[in-house]
DNA sequence: AAGAAAAATCTGGTCATACCAATTTCTGTA
DNA sequence: TACAGAAATTGGTATGACCAGATTTTTCTT
């Protein structure tokens, strides 16, 4: 419901309706897409157009094309980045207090005191700002988990903390749930930053990994309770369009 | 050194080209490359291909389009499967040991009775295989962990489970150290598989998360043996043609 | 009639050119 | 100097043509 019509680039429509005709089961795995002249006739937009949106879809690995033979389509790509809707917000905080958990442990007999004094000017940054201006916040405390990944010397774990990290971003709910987590109590939300900051200073691995993952079990947490308050009203909402559609007002005309 | 004369796929070569000249520093971030029309002439081919290239590289992220402005540099994208040069190898198991191991933990209290089954059948698949037909060996492994992963109900963590199975195929030296570990003592192999099972049975999380632990980290033993031993043989190389370079022969004549 | 060789054809690969629309730059006026 | 409008620049799309690899059909040989 927004894949069309994206202002211009036209490729990138056409590349949709492809997307939806391999995903409608029409053209499965494996099988093989019409020609791209056919294609071409088919959407009403010329050859290079249909190319370009053919060579998008290849480069994404969705399909793969063979010189003078076809276009085939093959299996569907699952990128952390391209599924955001069919991800659960629970599923990926999880994901999180895991694997941010266990990097913080690493990070505590790793981490060096460059490092520990950047998270220390993180800290400072998240404790002075005030509560007006939660955008310094978000990126403080992004560069806060982001040098802890990045001590645990492992650009895989790096990586994955990273990729989390904008998924979560594109997240509507999960983002409110965080930034009322950030808000409601700002006291605790330091202290539990300073726990983590304090365990890596001891060099203290289990102590940092429990630090971790309560921070996010308290995220997690915020976001059972927005999720409870979202079904709860949509529970009403619909209770009370039940209530107009089987009104006593209209069974008595 | 294996960019060019792709067979045919013009645009694959024309993506390379651009793609040096942005990673060599003449196109940092945010820079502007030559137009359209510019670079068809620069490069000796037609537009349209320049225009392919271009949209290879903008549907990967790695430039971004202003229709009446230009092509933009973007920050280079980081992509567990685009970057197997620039990852170790033992990065990638580290990462596995501690995500794999937090996931059989999880699915220890998640998994039922028909993924049991299901692992039991690998583990049989396994045991049967006779040691010249590692192929099956190796899918078989690999449906295990999947089993696994998928036990978690995590879309995430499967998802960051199959990307690192698939970056580690990738790595020659990888596969190799893998299918020594699986060589060279069988039955410990067989024990370690077994192991996880059992906890995983027993709904012992714990157990689990040390089973899987212990089970990867024989394969990173191995694979320090490996890359000592392939040190040993460089510097051996490195010493003989050192003795070669400076031979006595070439002193006296 | 069976099989192999050859031709027709279907498919992607590339090119040249033209025109449109958004953006940027230049320019002349106020 | 400031600013509106024209001109140049840049990406966006369309036609149509021709090439090369792959597939199918036809034809010729045995």
């Amino acid at each position: 419901m927004e894949s069309k019509s994206k202002g211009s680039r036209l490729y990138r429509q056409i590349t949709s309706k492809l997307l939806e005709m391999m995903e409608s089961g029409e053209y499965p795995p494996g099988s093989r897409l019409p020609a791209e002249r056919e294609l071409s006739e088919l959407f009403g937009v010329s050859r290079p157009t249909i190319r370009e949106a053919v060579i998008a879809l290849e480069s994404q690995g969705r399909v793969n094309v063979k010189t003078g033979s076809g276009v085939y389509v093959g299996e569907p790509q699952v990128d952390i980045t391209s599924l955001g809707s069919s991800i659960s917000p629970f599923e990926l905080i999880e994901a999180r207090v895991y694997i941010e958990g266990e990097a913080a442990a690493i990070a505590a007999s790793l981490i060096n005191n460059e490092q520990l004094e950047r998270l220390d000017e993180a800290l400072a940054v998240m404790a002075q700002e005030n509560s007006q201006d939660n955008l310094t916040s978000a990126v403080a405390d992004r560069k806060f988990h982001s040098i802890i990944s990045e001590a645990t010397n492992n650009k895989v774990l790096t990586l994955f903390i990273n990729k989390l990290w904008d998924a979560q971003e594109k997240l509507e709910n999960i983002r409110l749930a965080h930034s009322a987590v950030c808000m409601k109590d700002k006291a605790q939300r330091m202290a539990e930053h300073e726990a983590i900051v304090g365990a890596l200073k001891r060099r203290d691995s289990g102590a940092a990994r429990i630090a971790m993952r309560s921070h996010f079990a308290r995220i997690l947490a915020a976001l059972h309770e927005k999720a409870e308050e979202a079904d709860v009203n949509e529970a009403k909402l619909k209770a009370s369009k039940n209530r107009e559609r089987f009104s006593l007002d209209r069974m008595v005309d």
